[in-house]
DNA sequence: CATCAGAATATTGTTAACAATCCTTGTCAA
DNA sequence: TTGACAAGGATTGTTAACAATATTCTGATG
């Protein structure tokens, strides 16, 4: 039963699956790849430095949470939500996440509530200065980091699934003129996580929830995607 | 040997990855693989008449979705939930299952109320002539009908992966004395998809899924599995 | 000028060999 | 007997070569 040889710590540039996972997750929800972008190996093996099995394992998993979409013999693309599936993601938030914001509000400690007030700080900040980017990630950040605070790892993980989907389908579908993220609800959220008033943190995530939806035009053929022709006769 | 694959489909002996996780997820279900069931390489290569590369895969996927724990080296075992595990499993079901019968109550057509009714018929069947493996997995099914019927495979997918580690959580801890799957409860949920009544879908389904709970002895360490040297040393 | 065929190239899918690790077994000494 | 240690076999992890498929390029033709 001894044990000599502890694991020593994985060397800078070899990550494993899940760690580039996360990043393809951080780079789609930024908008820094686009629905549709191609995801060769090759590329990928560069831009990590790992071997090509890691990508591919990556890749694999990255398409069973419907993030990718693997094509036989075609390789990897950023996925393209269609309007029906656009439609079954949000109803799946409103599922899930009023439940999520539920449990959250019985269990928050006070630092996970100054911890989110800083974030909501960090979310002001970014739509003060206009970094788009940075502000759309971190208004994603708030919805995964309350599913933390529920203290549920198994909706944890379906919650940055869905928002991350959620990113593709606003790259698709629009919001673009308006204000994406009302942080100023994030804020209504957040007092009644301070009250530990689960229905309306629940409530409030719903309405939420159906705001972010509205938003993005699901009525019809709006930017249909990403079409070369398209951009260049525009 | 493992005997996962049924010898009648070997006409088509190249299976995809999804139909290996499928019927893996299916012996789960019928706990034919108990927790903590080795899955060497070797083995489900036999078993699937599959290359190495596949099952690896496979493999990858389910322990993505909690279903198998893929340890550094050491190879593949049917995951054994903690108990901790085991309640978020049952939390994350209360908070998507119900949502889920109450838009099965929206959407189901007639067609889909009479395979509910005959499903229900066969558990009934199953139920009285004992064939315990048999009810067990047709219960799993109902739920995952149910999902189906909700047209949303988003959430199709989590209920899936839910109801699966449901059978796990069983498998370690027991519900062996009484009757695993109250199969009146499913029939009054069918009553509710009837009358199109979502709300009453929905609490009946939560109802249901507490029950459920219930029978399972989260209390403490009952059937604790598995691990000698760790009981012995701790 | 557009279209099509076919070769050339690039990319993905698969296999098999090799390397690394773990597990078992057997030996030896305290 | 017990524990340490090493050799052997078994299992998993990785790599590299090969095969299969897609894409691009070229040039000929209507």
């Amino acid at each position: 039963m001894l044990r000599i040889a502890e694991p020593e710590k994985r060397s800078e540039d070899s990550l494993d699956e899940e760690a580039i996972v996360d990043r393809i997750y951080e780079a789609i929800i930024e908008q820094r790849l686009p629905p549709g972008t191609k995801l060769s190996e090759a590329n990928l093996c560069k831009a990590f430095n790992v071997g090509r099995m890691r990508v591919r394992r990556s890749l694999l998993l990255l398409s069973s949470r419907g993030v990718v979409d693997l094509q036989n013999n075609r390789g990897a693309y950023v996925a393209q939500p269609t309007m029906s599936q656009a439609l079954q993601v949000f109803e799946a938030r409103r599922a899930i996440e009023p439940n999520v914001a539920r449990l959250a509000a019985r269990r928050v400690s006070e630092r996970d509530i100054s911890q989110l007030s800083a974030h909501l700080d960090m979310e002001a900040d970014a739509n003060g200065k206009g970094d788009r980017r940075l502000a759309i990630r971190l208004s994603g950040q708030f919805h995964v980091k309350l599913a933390e605070m529920a203290r549920n790892e198994v909706m944890e993980r379906m919650v940055k699934e869905l928002v991350t989907r959620t990113s593709l389908i606003i790259g698709i579908y629009g919001a673009s003129g308006t204000k994406n993220c009302h942080d100023d609800e994030h804020r209504e959220i957040l007092a009644a996580l301070r009250n530990m008033n689960g229905d309306a943190a629940a409530s409030l995530m719903e309405q939420h929830l159906r705001h972010i939806e509205q938003q993005v035009d699901l009525s019809a053929d709006r930017k249909r995607p990403v079409d070369l022709i398209e951009i260049l006769a525009g």
